[in-house]
DNA sequence: ATCAATCCTTTCGTATACATAATATTATCG
DNA sequence: CGATAATATTATGTATACGAAAGGATTGAT
């Protein structure tokens, strides 16, 4: 077995790899990508957020957000507002294309996590999530 | 808890993240990124590979190595030379100083190995790297 | 009130990542 | 032997990802 085989470096990029790669697939017809939708997730969960309050929750790079909030803008997903208080902020609006494909869009992640976790047993699911989030820290 | 929490995609995906910045840190002083290590070990484990054949064994695509390849030629890592028999293919060879720092950038990775996994017993160590290579397929 | 420190966002530069198309070379079939 | 299929690589376009710098707005200390 080749030394990389033991690597966690390599074990986490390739199992996201294809976990992303699938979720995409899943995403794929709906015109979004996997991380626009976790973009949403955290809208759904509270509306007008500032793109730093959703980098926070997600662990995103303002950088990287600023670009994907612009194409979620463009394809309507949804709506930026500069706050009335504090003008440097923007805060961010679902559009109603966003809340109305919750459930479809939701749907579509549940497939994807059973397909990906398909070759686990319950208890393994519920372990690979612990040590996961263990990593995280 | 938010309902991301418990999706397998965004667990992964933010556990790799954790690991590749981890291993990025550690990488920077010695002028190499974590996927141009990763071309190096299957280099170290067999050399004059040609870009086809390391991307399959790291799963890697074709249009994403050339890249790389272009980067890591450029530091003088790698040599790039056609193949005699077929010259549609480039070989890959590691240049001296590629093998010269061979352990020096192994004793990088396992250090990053063990601070990614530092929260873990050396059971749920062994444990999530199975779950993972499952996940793989 | 004013000016410096701070905060929010965007821009720039670099590096992955992959689908698709284009190009070049080789292999093969009739 | 020549047309075509198969293969290897590169180019193009889009999408993350992040450090660093820049620009605008607000706040806090004096």
């Amino acid at each position: 077995m080749a030394q990389y085989e033991d690597c966690i470096i390599f074990l986490l990029a390739k199992a996201y790899q294809k976990a992303h790669g699938n979720f995409k697939q899943h995403l794929l017809p709906h015109g979004i990508t996997p991380v626009q939708h976790l973009i949403l997730e955290a809208l759904w969960d509270e509306e007008a957020l500032t793109a730093t309050e959703i980098g926070k929750r997600m662990t995103l790079d303002n950088a990287t957000l600023s670009g994907i909030l612009d194409r979620m803008s463009e394809k309507g997903w949804i709506v930026k507002a500069t706050d009335d208080v504090d003008k440097r902020s923007i805060r961010i609006y679902l559009t109603g294309k966003a809340k109305k494909l919750k459930p479809l869009l939701l749907a579509e992640r549940e497939k994807s996590n059973e397909e990906i976790l398909s070759n686990l047993s319950i208890e393994e699911k519920v372990l690979l999530k612990r040590l996961l989030k263990d990593i995280r820290g």
